[in-house]
DNA sequence: GGCCGTCTATGACGGCTGTCATAGTAGCGG
DNA sequence: CCGCTACTATGACAGCCGTCATAGACGGCC
């Protein structure tokens, strides 16, 4: 989700994804739909264009498309470590928030808990949004869990288990604006998720 | 956090806990000072007399507040517990949330969560405080697991863990509307809870 | 009674928000 | 050149927000 992410996509695209962005670091409330086009460097106009559904629409939009974009993340870090295991692919999914923080000094959040804390309980459709978002997270990782050997029915509590750790981690480390709860949270995890591997 | 928790205590005290109610539903920009005036019964002139700091002030203590009755509960788990484990504190913590949302049908969040979600980038006031009242939290936790014949080290890092996970656990159980994320994180973390304790 | 500190009441203000109405331009097939 | 569709431009609107100014009520205490 860094930046030049949406170069050189239609102003669809790029709306969607700046609207993701600012999300991430204040919440639907914060986040106006003009900030969206100026983020977008979109026309005003579009706006209406594109998305007549209004704020709701372009929310569950960049929703959708933030639950994509981790899916793909876990697809490239499978496919990246040198040999992978459970906790070496948690430890990737961190290291991108870490990381994020150590050079910008201070993290934004991730988009689909930004609209579930501000929207579930007002916004059904968002709502919705936001479960399949998560779901499109969770498939790719508990599938990779099975081809590292987890058994399938434990693989997917365990990319549960192991998404929930990341968010909660997430929201203290920004709120102590130090990388401690996500370093801890992969120490810690690390061992159960391989335990959970059997050898054949 | 159930009602009748600040009947007969000051107008005060009763803001301070409507804003963190509300701050629960629909994050901070959802929640109006009228509305947090309305909901705890107050007189709105006692609003720029009790906070002069205005909004900021009140999501503040707010958040300590919630901090604060976080600690009150785990402390009462713990003396409530019949033979104290860790798996069973965990079970416990997440077991308030299973039961609000199998009765209620529909979860709040969690005030902290909130306060990060909307206020943490942009106020450093209120982003301190939530990095207390995550402490004021985690404290009591750990020294209950050090109770437990956790080595103290290592008390710590768990009881990061078990709030991390409790609160992604309950980001994706009100996306889904269901508490299967919050079960799942139960049974998958409880061993592993529970291995950490060295016998004498 | 007179004073004062604590608390409450109420209306107004400026600013921002999402949305809409209306009009305009660009490009293309005919 | 016409007409049509896709897209953009812009200003206005009603509504809500947090905040403040001003003034009133209550109660104790000298």
């Amino acid at each position: 989700m860094t930046a030049g992410e949406a170069s050189g996509r239609g102003p669809r695209e790029r709306m969607v994804f700046s609207a993701a962005q600012l999300l991430r670091r204040g919440g639907v409330g914060a986040t106006g739909m003009r900030d969206v086009v100026e983020h977008a460097r979109a026309p005003r106009g579009s706006l209406q264009h594109y998305f007549p559904g209004g704020k709701e629409q372009l929310v569950n939009e960049a929703v959708q498309w933030a639950g994509r974009y981790a899916a793909r993340r876990v697809a490239r870090f499978v496919a990246a470590l040198p040999e992978p295991t459970p906790s070496g692919l948690f430890a990737a999914m961190v290291h991108q928030w870490t990381d994020e923080l150590a050079t910008a000094g201070e993290t934004s959040g991730c988009p689909v808990a930004a609209a579930v804390v501000d929207r579930a309980g007002a916004c059904e459709s968002t709502r919705k949004a936001t479960a399949t978002a998560f779901a499109t997270w969770t498939g790719p990782v508990a599938e990779a869990l099975a081809d590292m050997g987890v058994p399938p029915a434990r693989a997917e509590a365990l990319a549960t288990l192991m998404i929930s750790a990341v968010e909660g981690a997430l929201l203290i480390a920004r709120a102590e604006g130090d990388v401690r709860a996500l370093t801890t949270v992969v120490r810690e995890l690390g061992p159960l998720l391989d335990g959970a591997v059997v050898r054949d």
